[in-house]
Order: structure tokens, then sequence, then C-alpha cells
DNA sequence: GCTTACAGGGCAAACGTTTGCACCGGGTTT
DNA sequence: AAACCCGGTGCAAACGTTTGCCCTGTAAGC
């Protein structure tokens, strides 16, 4: 009942040629006569051929289809990403395959796992906030799979990476803030321990000491993201006897949440108080108090060039040449965004 | 160099057995003993053994890969579905490729036949705003490809599918909104060519109608889901002699739009005037002035429920059984969601 | 007329796995 | 003792495609 799916063997068949003069012909060979490649591919469009890639790969040990592994999927940061990545596979006939960690590790290993029995031709992972060593990802290089870090990456030298340095952007972000008069900025970070929250916070020191102030550790604030940590934080920073006239949130969530307390409190929003952000996503544009500034890290740029960066490497693979297969590293710089 | 990778081969050479016997041993068959077994799963453990999906494939002409394509990944409503999806994908040992079609046709093709290249075993497929027939879908069917279409899907009824009607949940909520003491309850809907727009309108005509009121067609407003074309909306609705005290917007993006309007109006939001909307989306939990209530459509169970129909489907696959071939079709219920 | 060259195309192996069938040796039936 | 059964295993084909090598026929070169 399922007409059965034309392969090259079909069209052979019914030619009368065989299966290798098939082959070559749809692939332009130059042994193969003119002749013959019309009636092929003629026939091949007829019967509405398509290669079966995992036949394909069978052979060729390429099945160009590359793995993306993202924490979650519905943060606007990673969605873009996402689509940065697509886009650039589509364009090179590649398509992903797609796996979250939810910011866990044993889901992270699980679908590193899932990868690499599908065979990927490579793969595009931002870690989980839990993985700190990537030993997991190592049973890839066995498997001879590139990995390509995106965003949230390794430390470590010995890998292929695309990231954005929030240090500049932050002092940037001072900088600007001063010209618009304000002189107690505040800041609330991330936890301690990971890398962004490190970042921003050098680059909030710079940005302060540069206009040779003093930084003020009690403008510094810590949230661990959920709603009642950010309230805590923004509770305190109201209550200093010289409260902030400029709130810098970790990131735009979190200054939704801060928004939110404050406006409980009756502060004016972006009068009294200016406040800045990080990540620019989208609902920045619906929401009624966005941040007046939020630093942009492009993800859907790079997501683009993480995955450019993996069809080069896939390119130089075979090659012997070992300059080729030097780690590459991509920093990709940020922006501010005002929101008028 | 890359120590090759380990195969049902290598294991056999070592072993000193046949390929066959160690594809059986893997598989539990009965027939080989449990010593041989033993030893096989052991050996297979130690050199890290991992089946080559694409040649199980090439086999068995399954893939483990199921297709997923939605208009967008940055929706709220579309990254929980795959969410959804993928857990139960997991769960199954089956992977997913993923895909946006951008809500363009054109580009919903083009991913369409990657997948098909890519041989899947099924695909779930969120329709793109442009694609009113579905030939390129067709195609699927001489690959022998299911397809579960869910939210977005086509009217007719020769198609398995997931969704959910908003009707039931409109009439609930303006019966709710009744029971606030509300009594001009006003209506931003989306373009009315698209289904989701009707089912919302017949919900609202209705629920007014059951309190015997007439429903006044001065409440009811369109927007093209851009800021300028729901400012007006809201506008409008504001400008009448007798201005709403709710409004119901099309989805939670749209309120956003509404509320920030109305706020430059000086509205005292959800006191003057309660609004209301639907999806339910996260970022409410955020946002200064969510909607007091929203319907929420449970993307996370309708992707769940999707992506277990699919697997219903391919058990039954080689079923002569006629029965358990006709069309599936779920309607997911929704539910009023109260944000105090 | 004979060799040589080359264009055009076919044969068959290989990729990793599954599976129907055959085989073998020892124990049970008759 | 012949016939049978059965647990345990091996053989080989098959899946769709690519590719190195070989074969054939015709035309050019001597």
């Amino acid at each position: 009942m399922s007409e059965s799916i034309p392969t090259i063997k079909e069209i052979a068949r019914r030619l009368n040629v065989s299966v290798s003069t098939v082959s070559r012909a749809l692939s332009d060979h130059p042994r193969i006569s003119t002749k013959t490649k019309e009636a092929v591919k003629e026939l091949a469009k007829a019967l509405n051929y398509e290669p079966n890639s995992k036949a394909i790969f069978f052979k060729q040990k390429r099945s160009f289809v590359i793995g993306v592994i993202v924490p979650h999927i519905y943060e606007d940061f990673f969605s873009k990403g996402i689509s940065g990545i697509e886009d650039v596979a589509l364009e090179n006939g590649y398509t992903i395959l797609f796996g979250q960690s939810h910011d866990r590790i044993d889901k992270e290993r699980q679908v590193v796992d899932a990868m690499k029995n599908q065979r990927v031709d490579g793969l595009i992972i931002s870690l989980s906030k839990e993985t700190n060593k990537s030993d997991h990802l190592k049973t890839l290089d066995a498997y001879n799979i590139p990995v390509v870090y995106f965003d949230r990456v390794p430390s470590l030298p010995g890998v292929n990476k695309v990231f954005c340095n929030l240090f500049e952007g932050t002092v940037d972000m001072i900088e600007w803030l001063f010209k618009q008069d304000r002189k107690r900025i505040a800041f609330i970070n991330g936890p301690g321990a990971i890398i962004a929250s490190k970042e921003r916070l050098d680059g909030y020191i710079e940005g302060i000491s540069r206009r040779k102030l003093k930084v003020d550790m009690q403008m510094v604030e810590q949230t661990d993201f959920s709603e009642e940590g950010t309230h805590k934080a923004v509770a305190r920073l109201l209550a200093l006897k010289k409260p902030p006239d400029a709130i810098i949130s970790f990131n735009d969530y979190v200054h939704m949440d801060a928004v939110k307390y404050a406006l409980k409190e009756h502060v004016k929003i972006n009068e009294d108080i200016l406040f800045a952000s990080y990540a620019n996503i989208s609902v920045n544009k619906h929401t009624a108090y966005p941040p007046v500034v939020s630093v942009d890290q492009f993800p859907y740029s790079q997501g683009e060039a993480a995955m450019k960066m993996l069809m080069d490497i896939l390119q130089h693979k075979a090659d012997e040449d070992a300059a080729a297969k030097a780690f590459l590293h991509k920093e990709i710089p940020v922006a501010l965004v005002y929101n008028s």
C-alpha cells in the first residue's frame, strides 16, 4: 500500500543502467555522459527521489546533523541563539538535533549521549549551571565529534568557543549613567559562584573607579534569581541612608522583579531611580517599565558565529594541517541598547 | 589517531564469537546463554560501546528521531510545548530534530524537506500562519512518515491532532468577570481570519449572552498584534461614552501593550479596569501588571499529548488492524489562572 | 591492420547491524 | 540404535549509497 520510497536502485532498474552510474550521474561525475546524466536527473525528479541521508552517513560517516544543547529554550537569549544557529545550519544543508539540559548535569549527560548515538557531525553546547567539569564531553572526542561552546563556556583554553565579555559593557553602562547625572549607582548581581557575576562585578568596580570614586559595597547586592531574593535586595537598597539613584540588575528578569517591588514602595521608575540591566530581551518592548539601558549580548549573532565556527572545523577536519586544527575562540562585542 | 569507535564487530573479534551472537546477546535474545551474554555486555561496557543508530535505521528503517516544527521558538507557548514533546521523546528513546517556520510557508517547506531527507520516524508540527493547504505535508505520506498536528491544526478531519478549544475558557472567564461585578467587558481580538480569533469571539458572545445581555460590538476591538494596533484599540475603548470596566486581550503580549497604553492614560490597572488575557506566559510572574486572569492552554501538556499520540501511531504502524489506524484527535482542556 | 588511448559505464566491496536459517553436539524418546 | 529435540551459535544476506577498479567499444596513431 505505501508505495515504496524511491531509491537509486529503482532509478537504475527503470533506466537499465547500474546503480553506480546513477550515483555518479546524480553527483555530476565527469565520467558520465551528459545524456545519461540528463536522463537520470529527469527520472529522479519525476520520482521525487530524495537521497537517504542515513545510508549516506553510513557510507560517508557524515550525518549532516549537528546537535545543539542549551540549558533552556524558554529564555529569550537561547531561543534567539538557536535561531542564529539554525539559519546558518540550513544554509549549509545541515539540520539540528535539539536538546535542553534544564540546567542539570545529569540531563545534560543524557542528551549528549543521545546525540552521540545519533552520530551528529558536531555539537554546539551552552553548559548547564551545574556543569563544572566536562568529562561527559570528553567521550565525544573518541567519536571524533567536534564541540563548539556557546556563551556558557568553560574557562579552560583547549576548546572552541564563542562568547561575550560583559566587562566592557558594564563599564560603558556606568559611564552612561554618570552622564545622566546619577551618582549612586547600585548593582544587583547574581550568585558569586558563576563567572557571569564576576565579569559584571569587575566591570562595575572598574566603572566606578574610573570616576575616582570609592566603591561602596553596600551598593552591591546579590540575588539568587528568585523573586524574593530580588525583592530583599531592592528592599535593602531602598533602606539605605543614601539610597541609590540608579540600579543595575543582573538581567532583565531580575530587573522586572526589582521594578515590581520598587513600585510597591512608590518609587517612580526611571525617574527617582534609573533602572539598567543586561540581555535586552524581547518582552522589554512590551513591558510598562523597561530598563532605560540594557546590555545586548546579541545571541543571534553568537549563534551564527558558533555555527560558522563549527562548519569551519568540519571543513578542515581531514586536514593534516595542524594550524587548521588550533582551537578557535571568538568574542562577540556587546552593545548598550536604550529604551526611551 | 582518533581511536576507532567500538562496533559490534570489534566485540565479536575480541571475544572470538560471531557478530550475530553479539547482536543477539546485546538485545537479550533467549537463545544466547547467560554466560555469553554477560561476557558480551561486560566488554561492551568496557569499550564504551554505543550502537550506531544510523546503521540500525538502515536495517530497521527506523531512525528514532522525530521532527518538530513550530512557527517560533521564542514564544513562551511553543517553548513549553517543545519541552513537553522533548521529555516524552527522551523517555522513549527518541531524539528530536528541530525547525522553525518563522510563520512562513516557504520556510516550512524547506524544513519539512530537511526532515524528510533525514528520514524522521514521525513529525509534530504547528502550522505557520501562512499555511492554509498542506500539500507539502502530503509528500510525507509517500515516505510513510506519520504527522501529528499540534495547536495550530488544520480544520480538516483526516489528520492526527492535539489542540485546545478556547470557547469554553472564554465563557468561563466572562462568568468570572461578571462575578467580580464587572458589567462592561471589552474584548481585544486578533485578526478575524485566524481560527483562534473566531473561537474566542464565539466564546465572548456566548458568555455575554448567558447573562441575557446584548452584545455591544463597540466593545469588541481588533489588533494586528503590533504595538500601535493594540494602542489604537485601547484608545477607542477608553474614548467610549461608557468605557469598559474589564478588558480581555487576545493574549498576554497584547495584554502588555494594552496595559502600557492604559498606564499613559492614567488608568488604574486592575482597579478601574480589570485586565484578562490568554496564554499565561511565564513573564506574567515578573511583570508589574499581570492580567488578573489568564486562560492557560497548557502547552507542556499539549506537547506531551502530541508526542504520546505519535508514539502510539508508531507502535501500531505495522498493525493491519484498521481501527488502530483511525485518525486521532485530542482536545486538551484549558483552565483559568488567577494572579493576585 | 595493429596497437594505444580514452570515454563511458558496470562490478563488487564496504559501511554496522539484524535476522532467517543452518549447523552441531548431547540428551530423550521410541 | 535410530529418530528427535533443543540450547547455543555461526553464516550470510540485506538495507542504500559510494567508489576503486575493471571491462568494452570506438577512434586515433602508427
